[in-house]
DNA sequence: ATACAAGTTAAAGTAAACTTTAAGTCAAGC
DNA sequence: GCTTGACTTAAAGTTTACTTTAACTTGTAT
């Protein structure tokens, strides 16, 4: 199968200048034209473009992620440097997950808080309660807190 | 205890600019001053910044925080909206920890790949292998992948 | 008392990742 | 054959989140 712009715009949730400007950046090189200069995208223009978003989720700038295009040109000889490049963007993603999870514990903390705040009809009221009065599991996250609302 | 603004920074990991900047958006407002206008920070200081921290790290743009904060100043009236907010952001971060759960499968999957393309001396081999010698939790990521790099 | 590191301000500068604009070209439907 | 919507380019503009600069003041250590 094959598309226009726009059509991987839509299926991909970018822009059509957005996809240019990936292009312009070298993310992603050697997209066919029809005879009148328009961008036909194949399957494979696509998986690239799925392995790009990925890398970009994981936190690759722009630049990166052309560095990685540009390893991939030069063929057997980087797949050194690619393993090495994925298994940083793994452990990354790792200590990004923990990070993330610490981030939940304190947002879950906070929807108590302001569930019991509107139940009890102030701030101040949930404040005043004693540690027993607060699930267990969220009183650690309560004392790393302090008193802020 | 109270610190000194390079105290703060040092603690949170932030430059003295930044912490600055984030008092002129209006992300901490009321703080104290010596005699001779230098910035004193009280621990409840640095607990409103632990928290500024957490919304910016789940997303919230620098704006975002500071309509939270002016909510945080009208008082009790505001729960009902920061419950919200923070019901929100709860079940943003469940979307965006699903999400990079998938990316990790890629970059697993991508791992695999370079270390056997590594071992067989070249990607076209690893491309070649059939499916039966792809780890099995690998497949669906190499089905979705497709073949490029 | 004096040096100097760390603080102050306002304003300008930067980098990243797009987006918008302008001026046109292409191709599908009527 | 003509309109219209989707495409083309190059260049300028935007937004976000800081950072840097410059000129100055404060407070601590010798």
């Amino acid at each position: 199968m094959e598309y226009t712009i726009g059509q991987v715009a839509k299926q991909l949730g970018l822009s059509t200048p957005t996809l240019r400007y990936y292009e312009d950046e070298g993310l992603l090189s050697g997209v066919r034209r029809t005879e009148g200069g328009r961008r036909v995208y194949t399957e494979s223009d696509l998986e690239a473009l799925r392995v790009i978003e990925c890398l970009k989720h994981t936190g690759l700038s722009i630049k990166e992620i052309s560095d990685f295009v540009k390893m991939v040109s030069r063929g057997d000889e980087s797949i050194p440097d690619r393993l090495e490049l994925f298994r940083e963007r793994r452990d990354q993603v790792k200590t990004q997950q923990a990070e993330l999870a610490h981030m939940q514990e304190i947002l879950v903390f906070k929807c108590w808080y302001y569930e019991k705040a509107l139940e009890l009809g102030s701030e101040a009221a949930v404040r005043a309660l004693p540690n027993s009065k607060v699930p267990k599991r969220l009183r650690e996250v309560r004392n790393y807190l302090g008193s802020f609302d």
